[in-house]
DNA sequence: ATATCGTTCAAACGTTCGTTTGAATCGATT
DNA sequence: AATCGATTCAAACGAACGTTTGAACGATAT
């Protein structure tokens, strides 16, 4: 006779969760089939319906439960930050510090599947399944807007498009590091054990999005030009 | 009686492949179907196994199709500076100018469908799907070799480590911005007609990644220190 | 003990997937 | 006009997909 194990309250849910986010991270959603998701879990074909009420919803309930409290201690960071000041505006570098500290945070946090979550966040933002990216763009809203109004009130002379275009471009950086750090290799030459030291990795994205950032608008002055 | 249209050699091949292009970008790989794919190119459903073998090999057939122009132009600008150069380091902005003006010509040229590709392809650098992932890095290895070797020629002082990873950002953001342009809007403000001009996207990004390239090296000096 | 409620289970549902098949049709060559 | 290789076609293949079903189970409360 089969032995049915014990269980705490909601474990075959959050080992769903646990175990959906691992596989959406490695084979993308639509690769992952019910059928080794569920073997993966060592739970029913039909506990996820059962618990979610269909794969899309179980997709959404994967990032519901991680970006809610990272928005959450983004927004506190900022906070703080903001009091801490006094009504002047803040360095800009403080202010993208402020940004990626939560997602790198992770990037180093392996017990907790953080990590996996964190790339599998970056990578979903260039993904085309539409509902997914709505979701992912709603949720983001309010902690966007507060940091571009951060930003402008540091940065009054730049001018707003420019600004706008920046934090694409470090909104970019940030994911496309977060999903790709292992997973490609372009470049060679990194050191493996320096992909997942956070404290590192916040070092020299600081660096490298703070000059950006601040950097004067562009002319040719200097540039040789092709063609 | 059925009229069968009299088609130039190879036209079905090509028209699969645009529209492969086509509905990959805007579905992802897994969620176009043959079925789709076919009647969206007026084939028969057997026509991608006869022509090209299998899905897969349609995915790869699309990639290369215009990945390998696409390096040959990037690796000719290149050779280009550097004998205008006469063995001088050229200046970094220089480089990656050259490095970006090639993926950002197709991102306004939306006749011939370049724009549809590169977004694809800034999209597969983070995508899961093995196979593919490592196409890509095997077709662009030569170039990126290049690449970096004329970074460490220009910048001889950074140390190699963190200029691997400068690239990467760089890398990054370029992928990101390719992919995301259009598709993601969490930083809302930019003018819709702004994000395909080419001209205007190449100064506003040679500005950001000349800066993050040629960033001091992180200190905290002047940040204030959040906990 | 018995009823109840939330959960798990094996089995099956209909649909869609990528691929294969063998005949029909085309244009070019004898 | 007959032949032949290349291409297109309609139809079918087995496999895998997400989801549903109704019975069995376990713990708790009556």
């Amino acid at each position: 006779m089969p032995l049915r194990a014990v269980r705490p309250p909601h474990e075959t849910r959050t080992r769903i969760l646990d175990v959906a986010e691992e596989l959406f991270m490695h084979h993308g959603f639509e690769a992952t089939s019910m059928r080794m998701l569920t073997a993966a879990a060592s739970v029913n074909l039909a506990a996820v319906n059962y618990h979610f009420g269909s794969k899309d919803a179980l997709v959404e309930a994967v990032f519901r439960r991680r970006l809610d409290p990272m928005n959450a201690e983004r927004l506190a960071e900022l906070d703080r930050l903001e009091a801490d000041a006094n009504g002047k505006p803040l360095a800009p570098q403080a202010i993208i510090r402020a940004f990626i500290r939560t997602s790198l945070k992770m990037v180093g946090d392996t017990r907790a599947g953080g990590r996996t979550f964190v790339r599998l966040l970056g990578r979903t933002y260039t993904e085309p399944a539409k509902p997914i990216r709505a979701l992912i763009g709603q949720l983001y809203a309010p902690t966007t807007e507060r940091f571009k109004a951060a930003f402008m009130r540091a940065l009054p002379h730049l001018p707003r498009e420019e600004l706008f275009w920046r934090m694409h471009f470090m909104f970019g950086t940030l994911s496309y590091t977060l999903a790709a750090t292992d997973t490609v290799q372009l470049i060679a030459g990194t050191k493996p054990e320096d992909r997942h030291d956070a404290r590192a990795l916040e070092e020299r994205l600081a660096a490298f999005l703070t000059a950006g950032l601040l950097a004067a608008r562009a002319e040719n002055a200097g540039v040789k030009k092709a063609a």
